[in-house]
DNA sequence: ACCTTTGTTAACCATTTGGTTAAACCATAC
DNA sequence: GTATGGTTTAACCAAATGGTTAACAAAGGT
């Protein structure tokens, strides 16, 4: 492993558990087992090794949404293989959902970034898919905006906020590692039973 | 207004849009439009004033959840009634949720804070209740834990992540605040049709 | 009037933090 | 061997940051 990769590694450890404003170069240079002015040798400065984090991160998950909202399948097949890749995707790499959520939020100058992104999930196709969908009598009548906000909810949220939903429910933490891998199928038969006739 | 009530609205702006580490006790200052000293003088220090702030923040979500979740009603007018009242009463407070689930995901201390608070919301009834009606009929069988994570999936997840929601769908803060107003009815008809016989 | 308590400020302080510098290290080419 | 180039480090620096101090003003009680 280069020492640039040790860097990123470690950066990406502390990013994603701390955020931008927490975290600390010197951290980052402990946990890469390298000293500090080497983080600045390989990135330029704090923003430029966060961004490059960021982008990994979200380059990671952005994707295979898109693979999916822009696949030949029927709306309910799209269902059924986002939230079973989402979300297993999202049990190995826990901490992504959370990372870009709160950076997107606080971070204004990243939204910029995120909306020009050419990998930016974008359901337009799904959105008129659902049109036709609801037209041909397949699905229910609905706005396809709270279709596609629906299956964002269900397959996201949890892992968006882990720690409130363990809290409130009461889940140990293998509690809500189980409750995930049902969530898989769980949240696409909740979201075809609501819509299908 | 008092000094005090001053410090502590100036914090809650700032806290909860940059959160705690990004938050510089100068700009709470400037906000409040007094001098630095006066904030340690009302607070002891940058944690106590957060937790003042949190606190507060938390103690106006979870009471109405839990008169909600402990009511007489039956599961279907719950869900109905909790859809209705958190997301006209977070439409009013649009960063509370994220600031919760940020400050709770980066901040291990509040955790045991949160867990002992005694309004924490706590849907051990409601799953009881989920139980029984699946037992007599009136709910198609599924995981009752699931059901509960489903209701705060679709109620909060769209204010958890407001700017990625936006960001992905394409909404105008104006389009944004329509489909929330709309989600009101929507994601209770949808968790509905999805679980009745 | 005088003293005590409370509220408020400017100036100050110690520490932390992101970032820099100049020297040392070390492989490879000559 | 030693010159050369990239790589790595210890020491350093300036700015930012949370917090303190001492002086000052306002209010209240006697």
């Amino acid at each position: 492993m280069t020492t640039e990769e040790k860097i990123f590694n470690a950066a990406r450890t502390i990013f994603q558990t701390k955020g931008f404003a927490a975290t600390r170069m010197q951290e980052i240079a402990d946990e890469a087992g390298i000293n500090k002015a080497m983080l600045h040798y390989c990135f330029k400065n704090k923003e430029q090794l966060f961004e490059a984090v960021f982008m990994n991160a979200f380059g990671q998950l952005a994707p295979q949404i898109n693979l999916i909202f822009n696949s030949e399948d029927s709306v309910f097949e799209k269902i059924q293989k986002f939230t079973e890749s989402y979300i297993s995707f999202v049990i190995e790499n826990p901490f992504l959902p959370q990372f870009i959520i709160q950076e997107l939020n606080s971070n204004p100058g990243f939204v910029q970034k995120f909306m020009q992104n050419p990998n930016k999930p974008n359901p337009q196709n799904l959105l008129l898919q659902i049109e036709k969908e609801i037209e041909s009598g397949i699905i229910k009548p609905i706005n396809p905006k709270q279709l596609v906000l629906d299956i964002l909810s269900m397959t996201i949220f949890a892992f968006a906020a882990p720690v409130m939903v363990r809290g409130i429910i009461g889940l140990s933490e293998k509690e809500f590692h189980t409750l995930m891998q049902e969530r898989k199928t769980h949240s696409a038969n909740q979201i075809i039973n609501a819509i299908k006739k």
